[in-house]
DNA sequence: CAGTTAGTTCTGCAAATACAGAACCATATA
DNA sequence: TATATGGTTCTGTATTTGCAGAACTAACTG
């Protein structure tokens, strides 16, 4: 497949965004490639070419990127290669996975209000409040899946 | 206000916590000893002292925290230190557009979406799902926090 | 005005990051 | 067995990061 400037131009935007949720630059590159792609299959010499780097940066970035489950590769019969693809199948788990990661705070919230003194009552009222959503948002999260399931059509 | 080994402990983990989310090292910390000292205002140089490091490091890590919009600093009369605290006040903002930052992925869906073929439409149906359902989910935040307000009692 | 206090900005550096290039390994093929 | 292919691992390095330390600024103080 030949990527024509819109498609190189929006793999470098993903790639970026990625960085910006600590990813490094490469992993974010390939996690773009292998969503324009329009195979979704793509060969590690493809990815080599049409990010234009090294064979060693992109083994180590599909290495990172399979370790995550972010990524998984198939192989076809009479053929060496592999063709690596993005388990857009999980989509679902991987965003809960991420709003239960948000939430995660609230275990620090709860800590530090059972160290901190009644000094400042005011502040560990709000502290309170946001622990208090925390734990409400998180048993939200299931019902929210169930819902979108029920609005489709 | 003298930190216990409990108090350093926290401060050291809610950092690292920060740092996973892509801030430096020293701001996570600074965010930590804003959480857990007691009266919520913390010195200049109670910060540099606690945390043991350099002014210039404290200087820059409250710049940033204050362009960030996560802290501010009030002054005393007759007194030229500024005493900086954690806008905790914000929290329904702040967690609103943490959500919304996820949810932000839905744009890059949507122009692969746009720039794909139908050579995979199994990817592109799951991608439209997705999709749909980061549509779905920017909806449902401000009801989100309209449900917590009604059951709180 | 000299000295002090509170904080900022500048300069430099040690450590970490992200990658290139080469050597390497494993499997297939001639 | 020699050679090619596909990918990994090792080594080195340019760049970036995160901070220290010193010089600096601004305001107050005697």
């Amino acid at each position: 497949m030949v990527l024509t400037e819109r498609h190189k131009e929006l793999i470098e935007r993903i790639g970026v965004f990625h960085e910006h949720k600590g990813m490094q630059p490469l992993v974010g590159r390939i996690i773009g490639l292998l969503l324009v792609h329009e195979e979704g299959e793509v060969s590690f010499d493809e990815i080599v070419e049409n990010l234009s780097v090294s064979k060693s940066a992109v083994s180590n970035a599909l290495t990172f990127l399979q370790a995550k489950g972010r990524c998984v590769y198939s192989t076809r019969p009479g053929d060496r290669k592999r063709y690596f693809a993005l388990k857009v199948s999980d989509w679902r788990e991987d965003f809960q996975q991420e709003l239960e990661n948000i939430a995660e705070i609230q275990k620090f919230i709860d800590e530090v209000l059972e160290v901190r003194t009644e000094k400042n009552p005011e502040f560990n009222c709000k502290m309170k409040d946001f622990s208090d959503f925390l734990g409400f948002f998180k048993k939200e999260i299931p019902s929210l899946f169930e819902r979108f399931k029920k609005q489709q059509v």
